[in-house]
DNA sequence: CTGTTAGCGCGTTCAG
DNA sequence: CTGAACGCGCTAACAG
C-alpha cells in the first residue's frame, strides 16, 4: 500500500477546560425531581404507578440531565441483557456482512442491540466469542457454526442459540439455512443440460451441511442426468488454503472439465481468475456457475450464471428464531429451509464439440 | 426473491432435561476453594498478592466449573467497560465493512471488543448509537461522522472519540484521514494528462471532508491543466437518493463530458452500469476513475482506473489512535493523513478526435 | 401511588 | 498474604 502519514498535531491540549462529568444517576433525577430512585425508575420504565405530575416532572429533569440508563447495572439486576450475540466466519466476505444487515434490521425492531464477531473459520476463537456473550449475559447467540463446544457452552448457561447458513451434524438446534442440495442439483443440471459431460466441483474442506448439501445436489444433479460420477472431478478446498489458485490449476490440468460449479462466491471469483489468467474464454473453453450472487457476478463479462440465495432474507428470519425462542423458551426445536434460485447468464454455455 | 420456505419441526422438546444452570460466580469459585471472593478475584485477575497455593487451586475450580467473569458486573465497578463502539456509515457497503475489520485486529490484539452500528448517514441514529455507547459505558468510540451533536455527547461524557475516514468542521478531535486532495487532484490531472477537457466530478451531496477535499483537489487538477471549471460538470447526488442514475443520464445529455471522475465506490458502481446501459465504450467514448478500489474494478473489462486507498490501514490507525487517547486524555490533538495512490487500470484512455 | 430495603457480581479499600 | 465491608446503578418486593 503506497500509504506514508503525516501526523500533524494542533498545539492546543485535548479537551482544554472542559471539565469531564459522571453521568447522572437514577439517584441524581430522582434527587432534582423530590422522589426516590425508585419512582424515577418507574417512570423512566413506564412500569408500575406513577403520578402523572411525578412523571412528567422525572421525564424532564432526566432529560435536562441528558440521563443515559447505565446498561451494565441494569443487566446485573435483571441478569440479561438486551444484547444479542453473532458470530461470522469472516466480517469481509460479502456474504456474511449482509448476513449481520439481515440479523441488525430485525433485532433493532425488537429493540435488541447486536453485537457482531468474527471466528475466523477457528473453533478456538468461535468459543472465545461464547465466552464473550457469556460474559455479557446475552440472552441469544446467533452464528453460522463452525464447532459444537462454542454452542454447548452456551445452552448449557441457558442462551438461546440458533444456526444460520449451516448446521452442525448432531446438534439439535433452532435453525435457518439454504436449501444447498437443491442449489447443488440445479447447477450440475444446468450444466449437463448444456451438454456438458466433465462437470467439476469446486467446494471447501469442511464438514459444515451447507458444503455437503452442495456436493449432494451435485452428485443427484449428475445421476438425474446419466452422468458418472468422476471423483477426480471433486477438488474440495481448505479454507484460508495458501494454494487454492494452484488446486483449481491442477484440476483444469488433470481433470479437463468443460464446466466448473463453485459453491461458494469467493471459489468462483478465484475460479475466475484462474480461468482468465490462462486465457480460457467462458464460457466457450470452460462454463462457471457460482453459488451465492454478489455484485462483480453480474459486472463482469459474461456475467456468472449462479444459484442465488435470499441472503438478507436468511439473517431475517435466523432473527426471527431468536427472537420466537426468547419467548418461548421450551418451544419445539424449528428448521427453516430457504430455497436458492438459479440464474442464468452468460457463463454458461454449450459444450463445445 | 424466489424464497420460499418450509418449516419443519422435530417432535423432542428443546433442551429436554438439561436443566439450566446458574452462571459461577466469584463467591461460588471462592467456596468451593476454600477462601473468600476477594482473594479469587485477585487470583483471577493476577492482580494484589495471592499465595500460589491459593491461586493455583482457584485458577483449578474456575476451570472447573467454566468460570465466565461476568462483564457487567466488572462494568459497574470499575465505571468502564471494554468494548469500544463503532460507528459507519453503512455495514453493506465493502469501504466500511474493511475499515471495521481493521479497527478490530487492532482492538482485540489490545484486548478489547468491538461493537459495531451503523447509522445510515442519519445524525439521528447516530446520536441513538452514541447514547448506546454511553449507555454500556464504552471508553472510546471510533466513528465516520455525520453530525456534531453524537460528537458533542460522548466527550461531555469524558469517552474519547476517533474520527476515521472524515472529519467533522469545527470539531477539535482525533482523527484518521486520506489526503482526498491530492487523490481528486491526481485523478483530475491523469485525464486531463490523457487530453480530455470535459471531465466530470460525481459526489455525494454532503459537508464531509471527504467529499469536499476530492472536489477541492478536482479543481486543483483542473487548474493545474489549465482546464476551466465548468459547475455544469459537477453532479453532487444525496446519499439514497432514489434518482442518483437519472442524475447521471442528465449529465451525459447535459455535460457530454468526455471523462468521469466518481468520487467513491458506489458512484463508481452506478456511472459504470449507466454508461454500460447507454452503450457507451469505455475508454472510447467515456473514460471513467474511481475512488476507493474494490474487487469489481479489477475484474469488470477494461478494469476500472481508481484513487486506491489503504482502507484496512485506515481502521488500524484509527483504533490505534484511540488506544493512544485511552493511555492519555490530555494528549495533544493528533490527525492522521494516509496518502492514497492512482492505479491505473483500461478505463482511462486518451481523449478521442 | 410511593418510599424503603435489598441484592445482582465484582473489585477495591482497609484491617488484620 | 487474606477476608470483611462497601458500593458501583438499577429494579423487584414489599410495606405504607
Amino acid at each position: 500500500m503506497g500509504a506514508g502519514s503525516v501526523l500533524s498535531a494542533s498545539p492546543q491540549p485535548h479537551e482544554p477546560g472542559q471539565d469531564v462529568v459522571q453521568p447522572a444517576t437514577l439517584a441524581d433525577i430522582a434527587r432534582e425531581a423530590g422522589t426516590s430512585a425508585s419512582t424515577a425508575s418507574r417512570a423512566l420504565n413506564g412500569r408500575g404507578y406513577v403520578s402523572d405530575a411525578a412523571r412528567d416532572r422525572l421525564l424532564a429533569v432526566a432529560d435536562r440531565l441528558g440521563y443515559v440508563p447505565n446498561a451494565s447495572a441494569r443487566t446485573l439486576k435483571q441478569r440479561r441483557s438486551r444484547v444479542v450475540g453473532v458470530v461470522v466466519s469472516d466480517l469481509g466476505n460479502q456474504f456474511y456482512a449482509t448476513l449481520a444487515a439481515g440479523i441488525e434490521q430485525v433485532l433493532r425492531e425488537a429493540d435488541y442491540q447486536m453485537m457482531v464477531l468474527g471466528d475466523n473459520n477457528e473453533a478456538s476463537e468461535e468459543v472465545e466469542g461464547a465466552r464473550t456473550f457469556l460474559a455479557m449475559r446475552a440472552p441469544g447467540v446467533i452464528m453460522t457454526p463452525v464447532g459444537d463446544r462454542a454452542t454447548g457452552l452456551l445452552r448449557a448457561q441457558g442462551v438461546a442459540v440458533v444456526e444460520v447458513d449451516r448446521r452442525l451434524a448432531g446438534v439439535d438446534c433452532d435453525a435457518v439455512v439454504i436449501d444447498n442440495e437443491r442449489g447443488g442439483r440445479e447447477a450440475a443440471m444446468h450444466l449437463a443440460g448444456l451438454g456438458h459431460t466433465r462437470i467439476a466441483l469446486l467446494g471447501v474442506e469442511t464438514d459444515w451441511t451447507s458444503d455437503a448439501g452442495r456436493l449432494d445436489g451435485y452428485r443427484t444433479g449428475l445421476r438425474n442426468a446419466g452422468l458418472p460420477f468422476d471423483e477426480r472431478l471433486v477438488v474440495r478446498i481448505p479454507l484460508h488454503s495458501p494454494d487454492t489458485e494452484a488446486r483449481i490449476e491442477a484440476l483444469l490440468d488433470e481433470g479437463a472439465p468443460t464446466g466448473i460449479f463453485a459453491a461458494n462466491n469467493t471459489l468462483a471469483e478465484r475460479a475466475w481468475w484462474v480461468l482468465r489468467r490462462r486465457g480460457l474464454r467462458i464460457p466457450e473453453d470452460v462454463s462457471l456457475v457460482g453459488f451465492d450472487d454478489v455484485p462483480w457476478m453480474e459486472m463482469v463479462d459474461p456475467g456468472i450464471t449462479v444459484v442465488e440465495q435470499p441472503t438478507l432474507e436468511l439473517g431475517r428470519r435466523a432473527a426471527r428464531l431468536l427472537l420466537r425462542r426468547l419467548g418461548g423458551p421450551t418451544l419445539t426445536t424449528a428448521v427453516e429451509i430457504l430455497q436458492p434460485r438459479l440464474v442464468v447468464r452468460g457463463s454458461t454455455g454449450p459444450v463445445q464439440a
